[in-house]
DNA sequence: TTGTACGCGTTATCAC
DNA sequence: GTGATAACGCGTACAA
């Protein structure tokens, strides 16, 4: 159990440590069969370097710390396997924890990850916001932090985003152009640039159509697919059924499709839906989920990649913003029968 | 950007490194006074001891592995909030990789963990079987492994199982009760005990009450959406087309379901189908899959609590296998229609 | 009760 | 081209 050391294979061949890490790092001179012969007996040995000591030493733990809010859907995980594919192959480890959409966890999650002295952050904020501090705190301190997808406008960082904007325009489009009239839009936590841009794009379709809607079209929710119920059944319960929905994620239109249907009410018939940042789930339930696909895979590694950069900059990299494109998988929930 | 280290504190203060550290880990004699003061300034000037020196002088790196098959599905997400909320607690740090069920990736995994010298790790094993002997050779090397959900029998290490068995009998039972008689058994990878333990149940459900089945009503097959519907679909092509199905897992059951509805098939009508180890997508698809809820937080828990115990007593603890209860979460896609 | 000094396993800098 | 040695930051045996 005890680990080989480069002392042992020092002594074995009666070299000095010091060839033995040469050999290792091939920068130094070091005779061609010393270095040969040296790494032959390591590896018989079982011999590699230990990366605490290597850690202390050149004072980087090369450990990349991820926050994300949850990973119970499959959007984050799908997006943690882009990062781990970048990061790992740069021999990162990559320390993963969420903060289950709290606020606290989060900047206990953050604390955590300063104190083990990662070398880098990657995060997706909660859908709370009071640790933005926090994190302005860390970042002008010099730490390298990178956001994606819930992203704060306020913190100068690289970013990865989706063109929330453009989809949710060319979402509530497609329900337009279907011939619905009386859309109704679930907007998310309004500190979250997603969800602004989100409502802006349903705002400006709706404007370029010539379609008058009053503010109580749009409702601001949450991310969970039981906010969707309560909508719903509020709206039954008042009488006020929407045409159409345009929900600002898949959870909240999932949500208030049960509802709907709980009431009779039927999809696209009676109500209409399209969703956003498509999960597995848009093509299992009934109807299949109109929504918005985003490149997940694609938004780890970006993100992962602009990481890097400002690590190996020692942040002094510029701050650079990546927009990513999707598109925008029709079925049938949001396709009206004839 | 600079780490404050313990001689800053020291030199601050005129006092010795040896007396910080006393602080900070007070098993030692110190007067009150002192330590209180230290403590102090050492908060206010943003002192943490660096885990990598605490690491390399302990010879222990504070990091656990976990290497799961997946997690874009919500089972193994579940799980690892569970062994998270255990490790972190104690000062762990939790290392997630995912071997995208490929045999290759998850030996390259526990390599990686091995190189980075984590004090331990948990593992449930992909679905193909090739590096059980490189699992093997670190167990017998002295290195904690405990196994969860997914185990192979043959490694004597501690586990956490669920009881496949049981449930698997008490649902195929559940078919029979509804009245259903002819029916088939989705088995997963034979080197998997939990197929083999989920298969057994069935038979035995299937021989209390007498009914007669041949080889062909067990279909052996993989662990995905896509491998239900390729079953269902050669079942079809065949025209056996079986009252009532019992799939090993839910996505297979999931696939089955796919597969009938594009047939015209009516789920119960047609063909009655339980799933196995629920996910959120059970209760949001049509109709509602009945299937076995496992205890997925628990489970992590009770796994992350066996490996600390082996490292704890560094390896010397008993092996030991906890087998945990479910139940059984029915719903419409298995209740007779009269 | 407190301070001094060593060692954990590396790499880098200096001699030779 | 190779060997000795000083650091990295910490904990602790030992001395004071």
């Amino acid at each position: 159990m005890k680990h080989v050391t480069i002392k042992d294979v020092a002594k074995r061949l009666n070299c000095s440590v010091s060839s033995v890490s040469r050999a290792f790092n091939d920068k130094y001179d070091i005779r061609k069969e010393t270095r040969d012969l040296i790494l032959a007996t390591a590896k018989e040995m079982g011999y590699s370097p230990n990366p605490m000591a290597k850690s202390l030493l050149k004072q980087c733990s090369n450990q990349i710390g991820v926050v994300v809010p949850e990973f119970i859907n499959s959007f984050f995980p799908e997006v943690i396997l882009g990062i781990q594919k970048v990061l790992l192959e740069k021999k990162y480890q990559v320390l993963i924890t969420s903060s289950n959409e709290n606020s606290e966890t989060e900047m206990e999650n953050l604390m955590n990850m300063e104190d083990s002295m990662v070398d880098g952050i990657i995060i997706s904020v909660s859908s709370e916001t009071k640790n933005i501090d926090y994190l302005t705190k860390m970042v002008k301190e010099g730490f390298p932090v990178v956001m994606f997808n819930r992203v704060n406008e306020e913190i100068p960082i690289s970013k990865v985003i989706f063109n929330d904007y453009k989809w949710a325009f060319f979402a509530t489009e497609h329900l337009i152009e279907q011939g619905y009239r009386n859309i109704y839009h679930f907007s998310g936590p309004q500190h979250l640039s997603l969800s602004k841009n989100r409502m802006n794009g349903f705002r400006d379709a709706m404007n370029k159509h010539k379609l008058p809607f009053t503010s109580e079209q749009i409702i601001e929710t949450g991310l969970l697919i039981e906010d969707g119920e309560r909508i719903i059944e509020n709206l039954i319960k008042k009488g006020t059924i929407p045409e159409a929905i345009f929900a600002m994620n898949d959870p909240t239109a999932i949500g208030a499709m049960k509802m709907l249907k709980k009431y009779k009410l039927k999809i696209p018939e009676d109500v209409a839906i399209v969703g956003f940042s498509e999960t597995k789930l848009a093509s299992l339930i009934e109807p299949a989920l109109t929504s918005v696909v985003q490149p997940t895979y694609e938004m780890g590694m970006h993100v992962a990649n602009l990481l890097l950069k400002q690590i190996e900059s020692d942040c002094h990299a510029e701050v650079e913003t990546i927009v990513l494109n999707g598109k925008i998988n029709i079925r049938e929930s949001s396709v009206r029968v004839k």
